[in-house]
Parts: C-alpha cells; structure tokens; sequence
DNA sequence: ACGTGCTTTCAGAAATTTCTGAAACCACTG
DNA sequence: CAGTGGTTTCAGAAATTTCTGAAAGCACGT
C-alpha cells in the first residue's frame, strides 16, 4: 500500500535479479521449457514474493497471452502457485522456494513426457523382436540387434527406478545419498583435483576446439 | 549393392532398426541434440557396424551436407568413432557400444555447454550481490536473495560435482552406486517390478568398453 | 600433376517453436 | 443485469533451428 514502490531506492538489486533471470533463462532448454517460461520462473524465485501477471509483463517485457501460457506452465509443472491478496481480485504468482522441490518437479515432469514414451517403445520392440527372432530361428545379427536393445533397455529402467526414487515419496532420502556421494568419501582416493577445481572450473564456457579426433 | 528395396522386407529387422530409430530420434531433444543427429546415432548403435556415410544417407533419407554434419558433431561427443577398411577410402563410423560410456559422454557435454556457465554467471552474481550489499548497509530484501542465490548454488555444485564423478575416471564407482540406489534396498517397499530381462544384458556389458576419457 | 572418390562447408529454404495482440471469457459487484 | 477487473485462448507474425544441395576442399593413386 503506501510502501510500495521506492523510487528514490531503484532498487539497486533490480540488476541482479536481472542478470539471474538472464542466466536461467538459458538453462529453459535444460529443462526443456522455453526460455520465457523459465525467466518467469526466475522472477518468481529469486524475488520470492508473490507477483501477478502484470507484474511479469512488465519487467520481462512480454505480452501479456505469453506470461499467461508461461505461468500456466509453470502451475501444470507444479513449481509455481496461485496466491491471492484480501480485497484485490488479481491472480498472483509465487514460485517454489524449496530448491530440491523444484529438480524433483523438473525430474517428474521430464521423466513422465520423455523417458517414459521412449521406455515403452522400447520394450514393445523388444518384444516384437523377439518373437519375430524365434519364429525364424534365430540369424545372427538378430542376436546382437537384441542384445543391444536389451543393453539399453536395462539403463533406461535403472534410470527410470532412480528418477522415481528421486521424485517419489522417499525423495528426501535420495537427496541424502546424492549429497553424500557428491562429498567425496569414494575409495580409489582423490587422485585429480578435479573436485576442488568444480569451484572455478565454471568459465571455461567455451567450446573446446578438439576437433578431428 | 544393387538391390536396395525394403518393400518385400527382405530384413525382417530393417522394421525394428528403423522403429529404434524413430523412438531414440525422439529422444534427441533430452539430450540436447537435433533429431536426425540422434538418428544417426541410433542406426549406428543398433547397427552395431560400421557404416558409411551413404549407407546413412540412404537408409535415413537425409541430405550429405546433413549426414556429415551429424556424423560430425557425434564425432565431437565422442559418441561415435571413425573406422576404416582397407582398400576402401570411404569412412566408416562406429557407435560406442557400451551404454554407460554413452551416457557419460552425454553428461559430460551437457554439463560443459549448460551447466557450468550457469555456474559461472551465478558465481559472479553472487558476489556482486555479496559485495553490492556490504557497502549499502544490508537491506532486508538482499538477505532473502541472497539465501536463494546460495541455495541455488549449492545444489549446482552438488549437482556438478556429482556429474564429474560421473563421467571422471571413478564412473564406474558411480555407476556401481547408481545401479544400487535404483534396486530397492530403500526403506517403503519394492512397489514395482523393473525385473528380470535385465539381468542377462548385464553380461554382455561385462568387459568393460573404456572410452577416451 | 591430374583425376577420382569422398568429405566438409555454407548460404538459403523449410520446418518448428515461441510470441504477440486482440477478442472471448469469467466471476464478482454495484 | 450491466459493468469492471482480470484471465485465457488463438490465429498469425516473428524468431530460431534444422535441412538441403551444390560447390569447394582434400588426399590418394596413377
């Protein structure tokens, strides 16, 4: 109400939260959203108050139908939700601030419309494989064909399990065990530096030219 | 070779090659790849030959200029490996055969090109913030992003350092811990049958493919 | 040196994805 | 029940990504 915008103070966090909405928004395609969406879910976070869409429009300088499909994305993701204000009909916006909540969302979502499609093609071609295998004898490319499938097929269903483990009720404890195995305790001894360097090692974003083998 | 028509379906597996073809072409958006890229490199694992680039060509459908550049940037994943035959000057190319090398590779690219210059823009802010918020006394707000920019960075750099154990020398450490998590010792019951096929493919990736690392 | 067989590059074409703006909609309020 | 404040939808525009085909480049064998 009265303390609501501090011109004299123009923020001088605005260009942060600029520069932090810049950098996830490139990562949107990690993830597999657009760009846009991802700035609106960097607002929201790293503002952590409830905007509404008017709000957005504004400072990311979109129109208006564009924050709309965004935020609705964000809202099916689950890592953003409606917020309301006592006396004022506005929608607003508040974005998970729970930093694991929002990868086991990201790994739900990315796991139900990617991994899982891909999952049961899979295991409707082996099958189908197979049967045409022992209907004709077996020839020997069908062999390895198979074998192959069924090399692949096994990652793909470990790493679906893993995914569940993570995004299912016992996430909190997967969130353990990677945090512990990130820590360093593996045998073999720390024989490169590599973990201290994963500090500074960001900056080389550019492309490593090794090119022609 | 003169004969080329698949109508009378003189490969009873030319359907299944090309339906792994299509359900892991569709899968090159997850790893950040363009379709055909992933098509290409589907053939060629489930090919399990060496091919070249006219075979891929022909049986793919698609233009020289982009075979050549798909061949090219598996080649630059390393994903993929030229071959030779004597008294043949073409080039051939193998895929790696082993699953966990491929995935590793994957990891690794994506965490150089996304991951790590995240990392780096959210270093650098973070230390502007850090710094900007010292010299103006600290504000409240700046507390509060300030926390999320250090929670947001501390899952990257679990997540990074994770990934780097992952692809570094130790992998197969890691890939023994993965296939552990993923098999249920977790407290809360095995919900689900992820059974049995595996177990048989898990001989075939017995020796263990080294890739370039 | 020259021809040959193959690979790479690249500018523009095509396909796909994302964004806009305006109109349709909805739910309250007076 | 009309008005108001707000949200959603959607067809076309714009941007981006991917693909093609032809020309340029390379390396080898003769």
């Amino acid at each position: 109400m009265a303390s609501e915008a501090p011109i004299s103070d123009p923020h001088p966090r605005e260009e942060d939260i600029r520069r932090f909405v810049e950098a996830w928004g490139r990562m949107g395609s990690v993830w597999g959203i657009s760009r846009t969406m991802a700035e609106v879910h960097a607002l929201l976070y790293i503002t952590g108050e409830p905007l509404c869409a008017d709000d957005i429009m504004d400072r990311l300088a979109i129109s208006r139908g564009n924050a709309s499909m965004s935020l609705r994305g964000l809202l099916d993701w689950g890592i953003v939700s409606r917020a309301h204000r006592r006396g004022d009909r506005k929608d607003y916006f508040v974005a998970e601030q729970d930093v694991w909540a929002i990868f086991r969302a990201i790994v739900r979502e990315r796991k139900k419309r990617e991994v899982d499609p891909l999952l049961a093609s899979l295991h409707e071609l082996r099958d189908h494989t197979r049967e045409a295998q022992r209907e004709s004898g077996r020839s020997g490319k069908a062999d390895d064909i198979d074998g192959r499938l069924d090399e692949m097929l096994e990652f793909f269903e470990m790493a679906s399990t893993l995914a569940e483990r993570f995004i299912g009720p016992s996430g909190p404890g997967l969130r353990f065990a990677a945090t512990m195995l990130s820590k360093a305790p593996l045998p073999g001894g720390p024989k490169r530096g590599a973990r201290g360097g994963a500090r500074k090692a960001a900056q080389r974003s550019g492309r490593v030219a090794e090119d022609g083998a």
